[in-house]
DNA sequence: AAAATATGACTGACTAGTCAGTCATAGTCA
DNA sequence: TGACTATGACTGACTAGTCAGTCATATTTT
């Protein structure tokens, strides 16, 4: 390479939204004992090395780089990770499995399957849409082939929960009237379908052509369970 | 790295099934003037990129691997491209451009909004889904961040021109009655976005839980249009 | 023979992973 | 309590290896 043609990652300046630390407060803060100094260590690594993945993918990370980034010498990282490939596939494990266990403690099955719907779909835009996450979720897709135990564990934790989610809602409406098409159960993925392609949007066009995402997926639901009737 | 982490890319004798130039007869053929030869050598070496790149990623892609797979040395890429970023980038063109030309000569504007619509999703699976091609857009929308001038080729050539023609298509519908939903034409990203899902699905998760597509798709229209009616 | 092409050994910049040594903290004893 | 020792988290210079890109040489075409 005649020179290095990558964009610089997200500078420091610009904290990840997503901790997965408390605030981390960023120098000399010996409130702590040897092993929780160690953890927040740890969490900075974390934080540091989904930062620079998301902004160059797996294979153009520098270790350098992520040790820089978390203010922690290189051996550190080794410290807390056998090596690249496992902190990689940690990472997505670290960050996913709060998110999926947030999203799946599901409210009060109270009210119209519309409204379930739309309060999950309302966690989503707020939690993954537009965020360090959907970005994530961009990662996977990218570095899944090259990682079948992240694409694995991933279909385990995250797509085949959520289908199986919607499912059950679906048959739910169909079985209360509010969704016509009987079909629709037997294809969760229609019903994701528009989230996903968001979280895609925003990460690679969302510069050409903002989308209203939240206004997209009203839409969608309308399609799928008819005009909103104004309550 | 103690070892290569990364699975081998598809072997040789799993040629593409898409080519970019005509079936490549492998050995001796000097059936051709020189400009001929060097056209074909191109093309090998855009079939093989595709491969590696397809397989590996931009940054885990070994130029070395890109000639032998191609059958030419290492120096020989050279003469036809300037590095391997602009490799990359080429070769989305030189892949993409084609497919969109085909994807966008549209059948005769006969019968139905929906017979249309339906010949586009017929082609699209045809071409697309679960071909070479697909795993093309799961690697550009991978690549995508750290290469704009794809991201923008991309958007440009492909999703801006395909949303238009989608929304057309819609307020066609709409005006012919066959569309209920008027509030589609503003999303056209909802009525594409199972077959974009389909792409990824069968990229990452088909060995989990293989995708009729195809049906699915059905299912898809049959929510917009409402039930086919058996003609 | 001259020109155009193709080759692959070579170079140098770059980076994953290692490990001998440091030092703040935890533990022990008088 | 204060001094002294043990621990292991942390460091960063270093090694071994990789790979994009070059170019002197060989091969093929005209």
């Amino acid at each position: 390479m005649t020179k290095k043609p990558t964009m610089p990652a997200t500078p420091p300046a610009v904290r990840a939204n997503v901790s997965v630390a408390a605030p981390a407060s960023s120098e000399e803060a010996p409130t702590s004992s040897r092993a929780t100094r160690a953890a927040e260590r740890r969490a900075a690594i974390v934080d540091a090395a989904m930062e620079e993945f998301i902004a160059r993918g797996f294979a153009a990370t520098r270790l350098d780089d992520i040790a820089k980034r978390a203010g922690v010498a290189k051996g550190t990282i080794y410290l807390h990770f056998k090596d690249k490939e496992s902190m990689f596939e940690e990472l997505v494990r670290i960050v996913i499995v709060p998110v999926v266990a947030r999203l799946t403690t599901l409210p009060p099955p109270a009210g119209s399957v519309r409204d379930l719907i739309e309060a999950f779909a309302g966690n989503f835009l707020r939690e993954v849409i537009g965020t360090r996450r959907g970005d994530l979720v961009r990662l996977i897709v990218a570095e899944g082939p090259r990682f079948p135990s992240v694409a694995d564990f991933y279909y385990r934790e995250v797509v085949s929960r959520g289908i199986a989610a919607m499912r059950a809602l679906i048959e739910l409406g169909i079985a209360r009237g509010e969704i016509r098409d009987k079909d629709l159960a037997r294809y969760p993925q229609i019903l994701v379908a528009p989230a996903m392609i968001a979280v895609i949007w925003q990460s690679l066009f969302a510069r050409h052509a903002p989308l209203d995402a939240q206004d997209m997926l009203r839409v969608h639901l309308d399609l799928i369970f008819g005009e909103r009737r104004t309550t």
